[in-house]
DNA sequence: CAATATTAGTTGAAAATGTAACTAACAAGG
DNA sequence: CCTTGTTAGTTACATTTTCAACTAATATTG
């Protein structure tokens, strides 16, 4: 057994070293965790949606949801409207500075994509991407 | 831009997914830590260490290392041993138990690899690793 | 060899995360 | 309806992590 070819070993160094190298992105341009960046990206990307949404989407626990929502709301990027139908939970939705934020950081997160592709080769890429898709479907 | 082809998001929600799905063998059998298990496993499989190279090898920030070199001392896995030559280091080395714990979870950790082999196809496992080993070295 | 810089590691405070208990709203069975 | 159960989300508290400042030992340089 060799350390450097245990998997949860590789991913992790290897989403660390990724996560790093792009979390500055949204840190020192708006301020945000990790969680709020996946927030904000989801509602970009998916439109509106409750939080339970995209916690089950995401696998982010509600309790760490609640908090960057908070966040988000914090910074005029999100706001809650409530759902007369079912007043449990609230629709969230982007603000323009919101929207704005997400126009900009989606776009840097593509181009920081592209590089990742051209340094990997697009075979690679493929295989890649299949087999973490396989493995975030734990068993 | 698709969430679900952002690398650093695939990367991390497949080390989060592996990392849930293994971490139990560490922490339910001796109550340790994710850098405690990594300390040990670098203790096992490279023989004694100062900390400092411990942190290099396995980019763990060195406050984290100190706290889980403690850990792991109060567990009665690891002692130090001066260096007369440099007093600012210690040699790391592992106890009679802290090896038989190594021994234990390597096993555990050989296994834990070997299905996820199965499950991916060696074919993929191999491409996977050489995408993931050069995703670790950043840049 | 004295002054300064660097290195290994520790510590305390602040930030973030995880766990459990809680509230409020809705659902379902009797 | 009304008790019981479930769901969405929040809050309080404990654990863990991060950041910055610190100590002690060695290295460097004038």
């Amino acid at each position: 057994m060799d350390l450097s070819n245990f998997l949860p070993y590789l991913l992790n160094q290897a989403a660390d070293a990724q996560g790093a190298a792009f979390s500055p992105t949204y840190k020192d341009r708006y301020g945000m965790l990790q969680t709020e960046w996946r927030i904000l990206f989801h509602l970009g990307q998916y439109g509106d949606l409750a939080a339970k949404q995209i916690c089950d989407r995401a696998h982010i626990h509600k309790t760490k949801a609640s908090r960057g929502v908070s966040a988000l709301e914090d910074k005029r990027f999100v706001v809650r409207e409530e759902v007369a139908k079912d007043r449990r939970h609230a629709l969230l939705s982007l603000t323009a500075a919101g929207r704005a934020a997400y126009d900009d950081l989606s776009m840097a997160a593509a181009q920081f994509d592209r590089k990742l592709q051209e340094r990997l080769g697009g075979d690679d890429v493929q295989t890649l991407k299949r087999c973490l898709r396989a493995l975030m479907k734990n068993s």
